[in-house]
DNA sequence: CAACAAATGGCAAACGCTTGCCATGTGACG
DNA sequence: CGTCACATGGCAAGCGTTTGCCATTTGTTG
């Protein structure tokens, strides 16, 4: 198989019988040539199979036609929210996304930031394990934009974690549980910090006590050990990092014979797809998880089109769905 | 904030008091300038923060040092182990892997083929939807692996569905069932063709009788209109395109009272995360995804190095996972 | 019909990097 | 001490586009 030469610019000049440049021009700047002379040369351009070479594109107009999304883990439901309201943004502005997956390491998203970096237009980096002066300076030097981490200086959209924190421990405290106990995820993750503020902070309006178990990791398989903390500590109540986390929880703790809700009642965060045929189905809070995609993408755009000065801070709603992991406390040894 | 320039070869080149050419070869050609020089220029290019800049590399030597992956929807679980393993391999070959997803639809793939394929060294496919025709041409243009679908002519990596399905069958007729139902995918799905006539077979060979429905989503949403279908045909035993079908099957089952596997039994296919949660836990037929991914990434580089003339196709192994949503048929109505 | 403006096309210089080729310096060998 | 080979660095020519500028054609106006 002979490793076909792609067309180039000046093929399609030379076989439309006009110069480079009027072919440029006919796919960049339509008003600038005659309709007549662009329907031709595109026309010769389809034939040829010719696709402009974004590289070469790139180098000369600084313009790559492509956004970049960096998530700390692509296997997490989570994300996927996130990813697709974002494709819906990047394809309505005209560009293409590519995803990178950082593997929750902030070693692994700086080195993709560095490498992407000259190749993309911009970057949404959803929950960004960086160091705020990273972020800073990667800022610098592309526009960016956050999903669920804030850094000042730089665009960031968030969920409304003090409303939500408040509206579990609102839903825990009117079930009768006096305490919760809440199991932390990554160190690095700005999310989990805000969600054990904000749980912390509605904790002490509603009278209730919260203890904080881990770091742990937050997938299926952090949740024998947080079941194990959990059952060993005698809680009522516990609110998971996220709904991985949480559904493994679940998990162990049926395999220990805890009975959910009886025994313990189960929140989590994110509503991810999984949370509604889990078994029992998950309370959690549910974030706008699209639009915040969205909005981060259009935040880049704006950016990328003009040099904003003072980048946006949106805040997104989020909202308790309650599913059966929750219910009212049982006294535990029956009365 | 002044949109800081980012530092170019030349500008190492000038603070570190060497041409251009000496700077390129620190980074490309370690032997070819001396450790000392080496080591000097690359503390300078650390300091101010250089990365060479893909595009200006890419345009000259054709080498872009990033692969990209397609999938048809990022969202599935499914893919997320094509992606791990896909990632794996990247970094182990020392490239960037981005991702791309192609919404199920074949024109938003060739798309994305188009715009991409001079920015990447090469493809991995993953369930393309793209005609037999397209899939050459495009191979043409750049080196492609495909995962679970075939093309002669392109290098692929399939799961073995003969006997994967033959599993599926042999469980089934082995629990009593004496006929099934398919819950087809989209058209354009290879596998989900595979998987179906690998169902006929192996059921002709067990003496059971088949029927296919469909085609539906392949997710959640699908299951209503799909588990609608099954009742009404009364099947005992019913195996869906992937395990979001079936999941979302078994759902509306048992919003409808059906009893799962008492009065009817379900099967998957992939094996994704959420199968092994969701009630009844699933059985399904697991493929070797991660490997998958990273034996595509593979047979990519290896056609990056050598223009090889027969690009392989490589078969893995499939095994079905029996958990609880299949079991022996109740003749219905109660003895 | 002259004078000028607008529309349109071409030329050539970048963009940041790689690479073939040449020039110089160094050590090995006879 | 003369040759030669090799190691190392620099020069300059691209790679495929975009874009500022100029030349030409065409159309408008007085």
């Amino acid at each position: 198989m002979p490793p076909r030469k792609r067309a180039t610019i000046t093929d399609v000049a030379a076989a439309a019988g006009v110069a480079a440049s009027t072919v440029s021009r006919a796919f960049t700047r339509p008003g600038r040539v005659n309709q007549h002379t662009r329907e031709h040369v595109l026309a010769v351009a389809e034939e040829l199979g010719y696709a402009p070479n974004p590289a070469a594109r790139a180098l000369e107009s600084g313009r790559t036609g492509t956004l970049a999304l960096l998530v700390p883990d692509i296997t997490n439901p989570y994300f996927s929210g996130v990813i697709k309201g974002a494709e819906r943004a990047a394809a309505a502005a005209g560009l293409t996304l590519v995803l990178g997956d950082t593997a929750e390491n902030p070693g692994q998203e700086e080195q993709l930031v560095r490498r992407l970096g000259p190749a993309v237009d911009g970057f949404v980096l959803s929950a960004s394990r960086l160091p705020d002066e990273q972020l800073r300076r990667a800022a610098e030097l592309n526009p960016i934009a956050l999903v669920n981490r804030a850094t000042p200086g730089v665009a960031c959209v968030v969920a409304d974690f003090d409303s939500g924190t408040r509206q579990i421990v609102d839903h825990l405290a009117s079930l009768g549980h006096r305490a919760l106990v809440f199991l932390g995820g990554p160190p690095e993750s700005w999310s989990g910090a805000r969600r054990w503020a904000g749980l912390q902070a509605a904790a002490a309006r509603a009278g209730l006590e919260v203890r904080r178990f881990g770091p742990y990791v937050p997938t299926l398989g952090g949740g024998p050990a947080a079941a194990d903390a959990v059952i060993a500590a005698g809680a009522t109540a516990v609110v998971a990092h996220n709904d991985m986390l949480a559904i493994g929880v679940m998990q162990r703790l049926a395999e220990r014979g805890v009975g959910v809700p009886t025994d313990v009642s189960v929140v989590g965060f994110d509503d991810i797809v999984g949370a509604e045929f889990c078994h029992p189905t998950l309370t959690t809070l549910a974030e706008r998880t699209e639009d915040a995609g969205a909005r981060a993408v259009e935040a880049v755009v704006a950016q990328v089109l003009t040099r904003a000065s003072e980048p946006p801070t949106r805040v997104l709603p989020t909202q308790l769905v309650v599913r059966r992991s929750t219910g009212p406390v049982h006294t535990a040894p029956p009365n």
